[in-house]
DNA sequence: ATTTTTAGTTAGCAAATACTAACTACATTT
DNA sequence: AAATGTAGTTAGTATTTGCTAACTAAAAAT
């Protein structure tokens, strides 16, 4: 019997692969990682400005401004200027900077559809509300 | 009840939160996103040579030798010079790059601590045998 | 034994990524 | 109303990250 931590080292590999896969089926060759990584933060922040996008990376405010303007060339990020702040404007996803997202959508439908190999209906069940539990609680 | 998908990808969340994490702890400013990928996959490929390490980084092989003098100047990374082929030479973490898989660990181990606080005994050892049958299986 | 292939390197270049300092325009505080 | 603070920008610079072309030395194929 295999204990927790290597339970979970071997799903995060599990998890990482299926990115990994993910990735190349969605031929982003266009893209570096770092700029990965800012448009999944401009996800996960929900359309943030500049001051806070810097704020969560770590850097500078102009450093932050350059790579977004280079996305918004690359028609990947959108400016949506603010109401309430005329100086501040939220950053957006276009469709094509969506797609990041669907990857990582893709990658865990890829893993959903291994498990349901794997595992009776019961299990599944049993899975699914144990989980449900570890991921609502508190 | 919710279904696999999206417990797949609350998981995916909670295991990117908890490495982000771990990296703030471990405080390895002075590696930038794609020196710890070249780190991490020299560890996944278990000591590969600068040709193997740019085949699946899909970079070019003076693109990745330039890289790996950097880490080896900064001390993440030494060479073995091969003995079956003279020209080549595999591609070691020191101490100090291993740091960064003991992150990944910390990160494992933070988590299944979370698990162990939402879950009973007898919720654990469920989890534990449904997820080692995912993990082993085929 | 000679040719071809392979591993790694060097040089030269371009783009991406990061910084600080200094600025404009708007918002907030006093 | 004036002073201070904040969001974003611009300019200038250094480092990192990536490429191709051309090379050396060793290995493999002919």
């Amino acid at each position: 019997m295999k204990n927790l931590i290597e339970i979970i080292s071997g799903l995060s590999n599990l998890l990482g692969n299926a990115e990994e896969h993910a990735k190349e089926q969605f031929n982003l060759q266009s893209l570096t990682l770092t700029q990965m990584h800012y448009i999944e933060n401009i996800h996960v922040l929900n359309n943030p400005n500049i001051t806070e996008l810097a704020a969560t990376l770590n850097l500078s405010k102009p450093t932050v401004k350059v790579a977004i303007d280079k996305l918004i060339e690359k028609a990947y990020v959108f400016k949506v200027q603010s109401d309430a702040d005329r100086r501040s404007a939220h950053l957006h996803l276009t469709e094509k900077g969506k797609l990041i997202n669907q990857m990582h959508d893709f990658a865990h439908k890829q893993i959903a559809e291994q498990i349901k190999h794997k595992l009776t209906a019961e299990e599944q069940q049993s899975l699914i509300a144990v989980l449900t539990k570890v991921l609502l609680e508190k």
